[in-house]
DNA sequence: CATGATTTTGGGAATGTTCCCAAAAATATA
DNA sequence: TATATTTTTGGGAACATTCCCAAAATCATG
């Protein structure tokens, strides 16, 4: 008697009907008689009725819900995407639920397996950046449940992906601090678990190899994505004997860090070093100096993976073909790069050309 | 056939066992003949059997998840909440799902009915600016599943809520301001549908009084949050006849538009005018001048509000007392008030005392 | 080798809903 | 009024699982 919730078959009770009328009445069925549905919808009403999609989705084998599962919560980015994707599910009326991995590994299986067993309909995910063995999300594709990878993608299943040019961004960047006059141009990478991370250094590479600059791996670092590592790595660099002109970060939050390092140490920015960071977090306009970055259209990439998604759950026929979409960067230009006009982000930077 | 999940019913056939006793050895209950558990345990691993927790839920009439609701997502401030909230409700074995409300009022209900339909075990709310009428939480409470309320709290109902001291971190904010040789200060407020806001106005305003310094109402601006209109504001404020020498702003986001504003006018902070903020949002320590704000235990807020949550879960009588926590808050000192040591944010500042 | 005790297994109900098919009621037609 | 047709309603099965109770199998004891 306590806490139960208000069923079908109460009110096929109070009313003398049977659960099949009312259901019908419910569902919106054609053949129920105006006055019953009448009655049935005034009475749900009032015992404020809820359906038990819990039912419904055992039943159909549906839940309409789509479990997306990010790396990391804090910066802006997977919020924005999340976003995005989210505005596109639910216009095509699905719910969504969200997993955070914080870049565990253990933890993205445990939520993988949570996914499975609450029956999500599909998975968009950006996985963390210890997964190096990915045999749980191929174990959802074997189970016809479509998974769609973004921002950081998986080269070795074949499932629809979202991605941004990360090597033609890097390439862009290196090259925009080429032709500021930099030629010792230090790379602060990322893991090289992440697709993105090793696309973005091979632009690093093949910008300075273009422009007939040596590489020095002594100026490239790969680390953890973890900030006070990136202060090291900086620190590091600063005191090489022949110390970087130029930073090319992996990420913002990376190149903030720098930026932070950079400044107590009392060196100019960008005359003794310039900094160049990748993603463009709502952040970076507003530091000083403002920070030169790689933009990526943040909630597209959201929009567009829920697309694909939709795409693999509408196919009538058994599995149809993975889509992979690469969306277009763009380099902006601030203080951190260039002195002069705007030096500060403060004023709102939308399309300066890089020269 | 085609994209059937593997049930208990698959496994008893394949093992010529029945569904109880494959459940039996796949739950770990006792009656189980050791040989017999192992085949059933060995052919689940094989065959990825996943139980489906849909089944489980309808007949036990529990899901073992909370929702979250949040009106937005792009500032720190809720991400924070939610993975605090989120830590402490997978250590006690719930499961999370996040709804954001995006402040409308519509979706907040959407939301609710949604959370409803799939029956989640209880839900953490922090209600939009719009809301005024909160019926649709009340028939949650009423259906017997506990509701509890964090940042953005609701008098008229008597749940558990988690909150901080809105009303002295606004008179501190205020008094330091008064300190360092202010006296016209405006504040900045947030809409009065929020209970945060009018504490915070109420705080505001009795520092002044307190302090005899008069209340000009000319210098009180009340707005819904979007950033455009507090462009507008600060804008007007500062033309006004008599213009503020001090700006209190009802959240970080909110100081820094101002900032930006003031900045582009060409006058000094805080020499010209000082600002302080709410929330330290973690931009806040970065910009240029550093922003004074009050910063809040944010992960506190998520981890109080779950555990509240689950004292009413846990509880086995009907209904138990709702409980109240109310957090401190800490005012954090930095160039946008005070010139001199510190006048960046960039280094951190742990302890400074208010003088 | 019976008999009783214990362990192990199987069968059915229950959860809330939809859908199909049949039954009943209402309506139309002769 | 009787029959045919249509509209409306009711009764089950199905979904995957757990749990209770009974049945079967195994084991121990005299």
């Amino acid at each position: 008697m306590k806490n139960h919730q208000i069923t079908i078959i109460d009110i096929a009770h109070t009313l003398n009907l049977s659960k099949s009328t009312v259901s019908r009445a419910l569902t919106g069925h054609p053949n129920v008689k105006v006055k019953t549905r009448e009655r049935v919808l005034e009475l749900a009403a009032e015992l404020d009725y809820q359906r038990n999609q819990l039912a419904i989705s055992l039943l159909t084998n549906r839940t309409q819900t789509i479990g997306i599962m990010v790396p990391e919560f804090l910066s802006s980015f997977f919020p924005k995407v999340i976003i995005g994707a989210q505005d596109v599910l639910a216009k095509a009326g699905y719910n969504v639920v969200i997993c955070h991995s914080n870049e565990s590994y253990e933890t993205e299986i445990i939520n993988t397996k949570l996914l499975l067993a609450s029956r999500v309909d599909g998975i968009l995910v950006s996985h963390t950046k210890e997964t190096r063995n990915f045999e749980h999300f191929k174990t959802v594709d074997r189970k016809g449940i479509p998974v769609v990878f973004f921002n950081r993608i998986v080269d070795e299943m074949s499932v629809s992906k979202v991605a941004v040019d990360d090597y033609e961004g890097a390439y862009q960047a290196v090259e925009h601090l080429i032709k500021t006059g930099k030629r010792r141009i230090a790379h602060l990478s990322g893991p090289d678990s992440l697709q993105n991370s090793r696309s973005r250094l091979n632009g690093y590479r093949d910008a300075l190899t273009n422009h007939q600059i040596p590489i020095d791996p002594a100026l490239i670092i790969s680390y953890d994505l973890t900030l006070d590592k990136a202060n090291i790595y900086v620190n590091h660099l600063l005191n090489l004997p022949q110390p970087p002109d130029a930073l090319f970060a992996i990420n913002d939050p990376t190149a903030i860090e720098a930026l932070k390092v950079i400044k107590s140490r009392g060196l100019r920015i960008p005359e003794d070093i310039a900094i160049v960071g990748f993603s463009d977090d709502p952040i970076s306009a507003l530091i000083e100096p403002g920070l030169t970055t790689v933009s990526q259209p943040v909630d597209e990439i959201g929009r567009e993976a829920a697309r694909l998604l939709l795409n693999q759950l509408a196919a009538d026929d058994e599995r149809p073909e993975p889509e992979l979409v690469v969306l277009p960067t763009r380099l902006i230009i601030r203080g951190s790069t260039v002195t002069g006009e705007n030096p500060t982000g403060f004023a709102d930077q939308t399309s300066l050309p890089s020269f």
